[in-house]
RNA sequence: CUUAGUAGAUUUGUC
C-alpha cells in the first residue's frame, strides 16, 4: 500500500489526475492515507467535486476521514471559491469535533475568506482554544486580500499582545494592509521594528516594503530598499519598475529595466 | 521525503 500511495502522489506531483486515479481504483486496498493522497489530488487539480465524490465513497467504504481528509477537501474548496462545498465540509468539520484543530481551523479560514466571508472567517478564529502563529497569519491575511487593512491592523497589534511574535508571513501581509490603506506611518513602524533582524533581510519581505512605500507615494524610500537588497528576482525588479511607471517615470523604467537584463534576470 | 494549513510584483477596463 505505502508503495501504491507514493505512486499516487507522484502522479498528482505531475498534475495527472487521470494517471492518479487509474491506481487508486486499480488497488485491492486501500488505507486512509490512499484516500486522503487522491482527495487532496483532485483538490490541488481543482477536481472538487471528484474530490467530494470520493470522500463520499470513502465512507461507504468505512473509512473515517480524519483532519487530513478535511484538509484536503478544504483546500479545493479554497482554490475554486466553493463556498457552498466549503461550508457543506464545514458542517462536517464540526460534526467531528475537528474545528478546535488548528490546521483544520486556517483551512477554514482561508476557505472562507478567499470566498469574501470574513465573518465566518473571523468565527472559525475565535473558536479557536489555542490559535498559534499561522492562525492568526491566516486571519491577518484575510482580512488584508479582502482589502480591509483595519481590522489586519487590528489582529497585528491583538497577535502582539497575546505573546507571538510576527514572522515574515505577517509581516508581508500587514505592509500589505498599509499598501492599500496608504498607511505610510504604520509600515514605517513595521520596516524600523524589523531593521537589524532576520525579516529585515528577507527578499519577500523587502518586496513587501517597496510595494507598500511605493504605493504610499514614497518612492525613494522604495528605492532604498531595492538597493539594500542583497539578491533581486523578477518580483522585486517588477515592483520596483512598476513604481516608477506608476509615478510615469518612464526613463527610469528603462533604465532599470536595462540594468535588470544586464544582471541576467530575464523578464517573464 | 506515502497524505494536510498562512505571505510578495505585473495583468486592457466584459454592465
Amino acid at each position: 500500500i505505502l508503495a501504491s500511495n507514493t505512486l499516487i502522489q507522484t502522479y498528482v506531483k505531475s498534475g495527472n489526475i487521470e494517471r492518479a486515479r487509474r491506481v487508486f481504483e486499480s488497488l485491492p486496498a486501500r488505507d486512509l492515507v490512499t484516500w486522503n493522497t487522491i482527495i487532496a489530488g483532485c483538490s490541488r487539480l481543482e477536481h472538487v467535486q471528484e474530490g467530494i465524490k470520493l470522500f463520499q465513497r470513502m465512507q461507504q467504504d468505512g473509512v473515517h476521514p480524519d483532519r487530513v481528509t478535511f484538509v484536503g477537501l478544504l483546500k479545493g474548496c479554497c482554490t475554486t471559491a466553493d463556498l457552498i462545498h466549503g461550508k457543506m465540509m464545514h458542517a462536517h468539520v464540526v460534526e467531528r469535533g475537528l474545528d478546535s484543530d488548528v490546521i483544520v481551523g486556517s483551512s477554514l479560514m482561508s476557505m472562507y475568506a478567499r470566498c469574501g466571508s470574513l465573518d465566518d472567517a473571523q468565527m472559525v478564529f475565535d473558536r479557536l482554544p489555542a490559535p498559534d502563529l499561522l492562525s492568526w497569519n491566516t486571519m491577518i491575511g484575510g482580512y488584508t486580500q479582502r482589502g480591509n487593512g483595519l481590522d489586519a491592523f487590528d489582529l497585528f497589534d491583538r497577535m502582539q499582545q497575546a505573546g507571538f511574535e510576527p514572522d515574515n508571513f505577517t509581516l508581508v501581509s500587514v505592509l500589505k494592509a498599509c499598501s492599500i490603506t496608504a498607511a505610510l506611518e504604520r509600515g514605517k513602524v513595521v520596516h524600523a521594528r524589523m531593521i537589524g533582524s532576520e525579516s529585515g533581510s528577507d527578499g519577500i519581505v523587502g518586496t513587501a516594503l517597496i510595494d507598500m512605500y511605493s504605493q504610499c507615494g514614497s518612492i525613494k524610500s522604495a528605492r532604498e530598499v531595492f538597493e539594500s537588497l542583497t539578491s533581486k528576482d523578477i518580483v522585486a525588479w517588477t515592483a520596483m519598475t512598476a513604481a516608477y511607471a506608476h509615478f510615469t517615470d518612464s526613463q527610469e523604467v528603462v533604465r532599470l529595466y536595462q540594468r535588470m537584463l544586464q544582471e541576467g534576470i530575464r523578464p517573464n
